[in-house]
DNA sequence: CTGTTAGCGCTTTCAG
DNA sequence: CTGAAAGCGCTAACAG
């Protein structure tokens, strides 16, 4: 590889190996003269310290695993580039693992990085609902491990989440605030918890508010076909009639816009809307669209903070806590 | 760290740790029983091996950098979901490094990617008009290089785009082919490449077909600002009443569709619209907008199997050679 | 088939 | 202030 090493350098400046090496860390024990030349040197030759050489000795490898079911989803895209922006502020690298919703390939993954590959962990697990004993195992070997979105919660270590429940609770009091009497919910596959913890909210709030819950206003969204989504997106509203909906996810939102558009329906006189979205493309559509926002990047920093705090402390590893952030709601009100 | 290693194991089965290393790896030149023995307990020890030991010591990584401009962005989360598809499958590792478009950063990355720290490297560079000494340097040290998207042309590698000038061009031609007489195009900063691409594909396609280039129909869009853009395209809209509308980023066609339903505009009868698409959302809100799809996934797979290949054979580094690949384009032209 | 030995490139005692 | 030497955990000649 590299020809240039610590070894070469101390030849051509007739110093012994351990002198160059402790110039380059600008050891206070090493003369301001001989300092100079040394880094002088490698400099014009372009010396780059050998990562894994120096990580084996010291045990450390400056890198951090980060763990996420999935890049190409603007939600996790967003919080990768959160944790490399304060990673790049330690001189800290970012390993990238995608289990792909595979567990096996998490335990996996977990089991690898054991092996002193990263100093710490940033995780956002596969399935909430399996057997998390590999992720026991590496918070025993004391290498810091934080949750973000999908934890679990009976591991006992730092968890950050967004407020799923709240927000929609919020979202739906909202429409509730503003008159509306029927109001639907569009909600992804059941077996994802934040899907529950949409629809929960949504209940709670209309509950609370002494509306009842319609099953008949549920619309499950259950697929990834956007044509077979808009087929019961566009009969609940044709049939139900709501006067306003609430869209766990973006991209169902927009196929509600489409199908009150096809309706000629009134957003927001006849139908007022709401949804999460990340893209936040839904308010570029129609100046009404509300809309609730997670805060992606800022947990991305959020969590990659906490991790370094315990990786320049004591690597006693992390305490049990968790932290909720706050998702933002935009209201739009106008008609046009 | 990890208590155990390889040295601990050899100790616990009475072996030397050269014959442990042997049997870890199936050498052909260990006996099948002390391999099982060996083997089983590594298993039951949950033994890892020590990467950046074996990685110093082969001279050899298994990991990859992938050097992009950004990850919170469609195209590179999907071009390094597909990197990271065929990774998975070499058993490699991607470690991540983002230069959020500042030269220095991606030089800095380089210089130190130089060390060894990886075995190949697959870059988007973050300005292709900038000085490229740095990348020069790594080809020479005969780490192989493969570029995608955002390229340099004078460096003797393997490169990988996707067909901007000639998707634009055909995309145009089929408004023309539609009947459309005055085709606007809603174009991104000139200061990237693409941009200039996409628009000369545009302009080109024009000109070959007997229409002239109308600087008034030429959207400029150079801010991230949505209502600025929306301006600019309403107007352009209502002023220089286009029949046909060629946008080169989907949140332009969105603006653009917003825009005619505000003007009360027939798509398709009164506006065609075609448009780069990544979200392939556009084709969600109305289903006559046309769309080219670049090849994101693909590009990052084909651009990883073009590593791994050099990295398989000879570590020659990787031969002069650009790779075009094809968009997909959708014509949609219902009306309702 | 198995063991001994010499490093990979670097950091870090321990001696001067 | 500087040098010699040990060793991080592993692999790979080289010997048997």
């Amino acid at each position: 590889m590299s020809e240039v090493n610590i070894k070469s350098l101390a030849a051509e400046l007739k110093l012994s190996i351990s002198t160059v090496s402790r110039a380059l860390q600008n050891s206070s024990e090493i003369g301001q003269n001989t300092k100079a030349r040394v880094i002088a040197l490698a400099k014009k030759l372009n010396y780059q310290p050998n990562h894994y050489a120096a990580g084996l000795r010291r045990k450390q490898s400056n890198t951090i695993a980060v763990v996420v079911p999935e890049v190409a989803d603007n939600f996790f895209s967003l919080v990768i580039d959160g944790i490399d922006k304060v990673a790049q502020t330690k001189g800290y690298h970012v390993l990238i693992f995608l289990t792909r919703d595979d567990y096996n390939k998490e335990v996996n993954f977990i089991r690898h990085i054991q092996s002193g590959r990263v100093d710490g962990v940033l995780i956002s697990v596969s399935s909430e609902s399996k057997d998390n004993e590999h992720l026991h195992e590496l918070n025993k070997k004391s290498i810091p491990v934080v949750f973000f979105d999908r934890v679990f919660e009976d591991i006992p270590t730092a968890k950050i989440t967004t407020d799923d429940y709240k927000a929609s609770y919020k979202a739906t009091k909202h429409l509730i605030d503003q008159g509306c009497k029927r109001i639907a919910c569009l909600a992804i596959p059941e077996t994802l918890l934040i899907s529950r913890k949409r629809v929960q909210g949504y209940m709670d709030a209309l509950e609370d508010n002494g509306l009842s819950v319609d099953k008949n206003l549920i619309g499950q969204c259950d697929n990834n076909d956007d044509e077979i989504n808009y087929k019961i997106i566009n009969d609940l509203i044709e049939q139900q009639k709501p006067d306003g909906v609430f869209s766990s996810i973006e991209k169902l939102a927009l196929l509600t816009y489409q199908s009150c558009i096809n309706l000629k329906l009134n957003i927001p006189k006849d139908v007022k809307i709401i949804s999460f979205s990340s893209l936040k493309i839904a308010p570029l559509l129609h100046p009404a669209l509300s809309t609730i926002t997670q805060p992606a990047f800022e947990m991305g920093k959020a969590a990659a903070n906490i991790l370094f705090s315990a990786l320049a402390e004591s690597k006693t590893g992390l305490k049990d806590d968790h932290i909720e952030m706050e998702s933002v709601i935009v209201i739009r009100e106008s008609s046009q």
